[in-house]
Formats: structure tokens, C-alpha cells, sequence
DNA sequence: CCGATAGTTTTGTATGATAAATGCCGCGAA
DNA sequence: TTCGCGGCATTTATCATACAAAACTATCGG
């Protein structure tokens, strides 16, 4: 279609999530994830933050809201709002994991999410092989066509990746492997900034893909699984290169 | 240590999340996940929600913001509140799991936790058997014999039972895993309530358990598998007698 | 020594007012 | 007619303030 001409200079554009309880959840969700308030801790009062922010009680009310639902802290009257164990934590929040890849060595934070990918994805290509739809296969087929398309190392094949990986866990069916795609989105993320920063790149990525692909629509759960253990394998490698 | 006197009972000891914006909170949640508002609908405004409840506005605005935080809803002014995508939400989030189950017929919830079971907890006895600290197999150990010795059939025996698979991921060592616990926990109470009213009851309970706790203790990775594998095979068939 | 009770602190809820964002409509010009 | 621009209306976002409810602490009386 025709593009007309460009649109007057939008407002600022600010982003969706930038609103000042936003801003107060993520300033004190990154004290918690980075220590300043471990488990168990107390969190100042409501009307403290309010002035180590300049913001009013109501606005800090919204924020803790906010991450009493993704289990970061509780709040009771008299006590005041107390860090939870982590095994409430909601890891796989996205807010949480961001805040958490800022707090940690970015190393140990790839590693621990590519053992989670090793031991889920190829479970999740196996129920793909049995039951994807053929639309999804089909959103399989179409993320590895945009691989291969794009330049190498670039954002693009990153987000082509990612949907590849995104539509493979789609395709098993099962919507509680869905959550589990932020761990996957972040993963790859982490790895591009490595693979760049240290020169070295997975040579095999298209090809080990595609095999992943032909798996699925040929319906053989073995093969898928193999495929993306192969997958996965190369990528580990990938990693273990810039092990200095 | 010598068991004092029993406190005199305390006030009602309403539950922790029973005030009024945890109860809007449940109640609007409830509504998005059994589908009354799909995903990419408008909800009622914050005044009309307060009218519904009964409640200030200032609540209704806190629950929202709780279901903000657990990926369900996004607000944006003059729009509204609207539903996100399901791929978008933390399914694994303790409440929006309990919603879910309400939600959803009992056997399939079941069986979709089943299956992610079988994904990932042999993946993660193998971790376990390679890197458990005695601490963390002590815990394993002591959940085994509380299982042994509670009655079966009984509520201990479920407690002591989620407690077991909560061990064995934690564990494994890579925090990542751990948001999967619920998963297990709901899995378990869900196959209770099957179990006991279905008449059936997996026999070979506590000898898999124990297989798999000598497994990682003998540090087998292999065993480990095998044990959980063969734990998982055992309430599959317990599930499968179940079908009519 | 115990137990009830009053006090104090902190969150919880309500109310009302104002700001900011943004879809929508209508007016006017090319 | 069609397009752009400005104002209007609606809804969330924020603030300020007041009071209620919860729960720990200390105190006082038996």
C-alpha cells in the first residue's frame, strides 16, 4: 500500500510503563533482587518511600500492589511490607527477570537459563512433533524463513529466534510451557550481547533449525527431540568458547 | 525445647490476602480466567468495579494493580484496562493458578500439569544427583520418612509429598526451576482430591520415592532419572485407572 | 506471674480534587 | 471530498487528607 506522509511528530512517546508507580515498582523491585532487602526484611514504610522518591503515598501504595503480585513482598498493618523467601518470588515474571539480570553476573545468569532450556525445550519439541496444528507449524516454518533472510548476527535473527523458540512451545499444546518463553527471550537476548562482544557465533544455527522444523512436520518426536538437543548443544558450545 | 501453654486464641486470624482489594482483586481475576473477559477486552471502568464491590475507587485501583503485576491486565488512561494476551500471564503465579483450576475442568488441568511434571523433573533429579549438598538431601531425607510415616491416603501424606518434589527441585540448584513448584503443589492436591474420590491409589508410592532419594544420595544422575521416571509412570497409571 | 487493656505505629480504605493521556468529532481549508 | 488540526470528553494517574483496622508493646492490676 501507498505510505502517505509521515505523521506529525507524535507526544513524547513515553513508554507504557513509565508512569511514577511503575518507575517506584521497579526502583524497589531492583533492591530487592540485588540484595539491598533480602528475605525476610523489612522495607521502609509507605511514607518514607514517598519522600525517597518525591512521590505521594498512593502512588508507593500502587507500586508495592504491584509487586505483592508477583510475590516480592507481603504487607500487614502494624508491620509494615516484608521481602518474601525467594521460592515466591515469580521468577519468570518478566519485570522480575529484567531486575534479576541487572543484579547478576550475566555468565552465571546465561548458564542457569540454558539448563533450564536444555531440560524443557527438547520435551516441548516432542509434543510439538505429536500435535502442532498446522498453523503453527506453519508460524514455525515462517520464523525460520525470517532466519534465514536475515544478516547474521543481527537484531533481526535474534527476533526471529526468539519467535522460532516462542512457536516451538506454542506448538506443544500445553499452555503452562508457555511462561517459560521469557526464559527463552532472555536467554537469547544475554547470548547475542555475548556472541557479539566476544566474537564467536554458532555456525550451525540455520541448519540445526531447519532440521528442528522438518522433525515436527514429519511428525517424528524423536527426531524433533534430537534435533533441538543438537540445537541446544551447539549453542553450549557456542558459550563454552568464551570461557576464558 | 518444652511446649509452653497454648497462646489464648487470638483474634479470627483472617487470612492474610482477605482484605477488601484481595477480594477484588480474586474477583476480577477470576473473570478474566474464566474467560468472561477474554484477552483483548475492555474491562468496566475503576468506578463502575467499585460499584459492582462496593469499594472505593482507591481499592479497585490497587487491585488492579495487583493483577497488573501478574501479566494479566495492562491500564492506559482513556482507554481503560484491558486484557493481555494468555501468553502474556504468569500462569505459574500461585492465584492466577488457583483461578485457573476454578476455571477449568479438573482432569485436563491435571493432566497438562502432568505433563510438564514429566518434562521437568527428571531433568532436575539429574541436577540434583550431581550437585545436591548434604543439607539439601537431608531435607529429601526428612520429607521421605514423614511420608512413611503419615497415614495413607491422608492430607500429611500430600504435605509431605509436595514437600519431597519441592526438595528435589530445589535441589537441583538453578533458582529457575523453582517457580515450577507450583506446578507440583497443585498437581498433587488436584490428584488428592482425584484419588480419593475415584477409590484408586498409586501403590508403589513409597518404595519409588525412596528409590529416588537413593539415587541422588549415591549421586547416579542416570538412577535419578530412572527413579522419577518411574515415580511419574506410577500416578500416570493411577490417573489413566480413572478414565471412564 | 499472668492477663487484660490501652497506646502506638503502620497499613487499609474512603473521598474529593486535579493532571495527563488519547480517542473522537467537527470545523475549515486544499 | 478529503485531510489536518484543534478542542472536547472520558478514563486512568496522581495527590492530599482523614479515619479505620490490625497488631506489636508497654503498662497496670490481680
Amino acid at each position: 500500500m501507498s505510505q502517505r506522509r509521515m505523521k506529525p511528530v507524535r507526544a513524547p512517546q513515553r513508554k507504557p510503563g513509565s508512569r511514577v508507580h511503575s518507575e517506584l515498582a521497579a526502583g524497589i523491585g531492583r533492591r530487592i533482587l540485588d540484595g539491598t532487602y533480602p528475605p525476610g526484611s523489612l522495607l521502609p514504610n509507605e511514607a518514607e518511600w514517598g519522600q525517597i522518591f518525591g512521590a505521594s503515598r498512593t502512588a508507593v501504595r500502587e507500586a508495592i500492589k504491584t509487586l505483592n503480585g508477583k510475590g516480592l513482598l507481603v504487607s500487614r498493618p502494624k508491620i509494615g511490607s516484608r521481602v518474601e523467601p525467594r521460592e515466591r518470588w515469580n521468577l519468570l515474571d518478566r519485570d522480575v527477570m529484567a531486575w534479576h539480570r541487572a543484579a547478576l553476573d550475566e555468565r552465571t545468569f546465561l548458564l542457569s537459563l540454558q539448563e533450564i532450556r536444555r531440560i524443557l525445550e527438547p520435551g516441548a519439541a516432542v509434543l510439538a512433533a505429536e500435535r502442532a496444528s498446522p498453523e503453527q507449524l506453519a508460524v514455525l516454518e515462517e520464523a525460520l524463513a525470517d532466519m534465514q533472510s536475515a544478516a547474521v548476527e543481527s537484531e533481526a535473527m535474534v527476533a526471529a529466534d526468539v519467535r522460532f523458540h516462542l512457536a516451538l512451545l506454542a506448538a506443544a499444546n500445553n499452555e503452562f510451557l508457555v511462561p517459560f518463553g521469557i526464559v527463552i527471550e532472555q536467554a537469547l537476548a544475554s547470548m547475542f550481547a555475548y556472541t557479539t562482544s566476544h566474537a564467536v557465533h554458532p555456525e550451525q544455527l540455520l541448519p540445526l533449525h531447519a532440521e528442528v522444523v522438518k522433525a515436527v512436520a514429519a511428525r517424528s518426536p524423536e527426531a524433533a527431540r534430537r534435533a533441538v538437543t543438537a540445537l541446544l548443544d551447539d549453542t553450549d558450545e557456542t558459550l563454552r568458547a568464551t570461557a576464558e
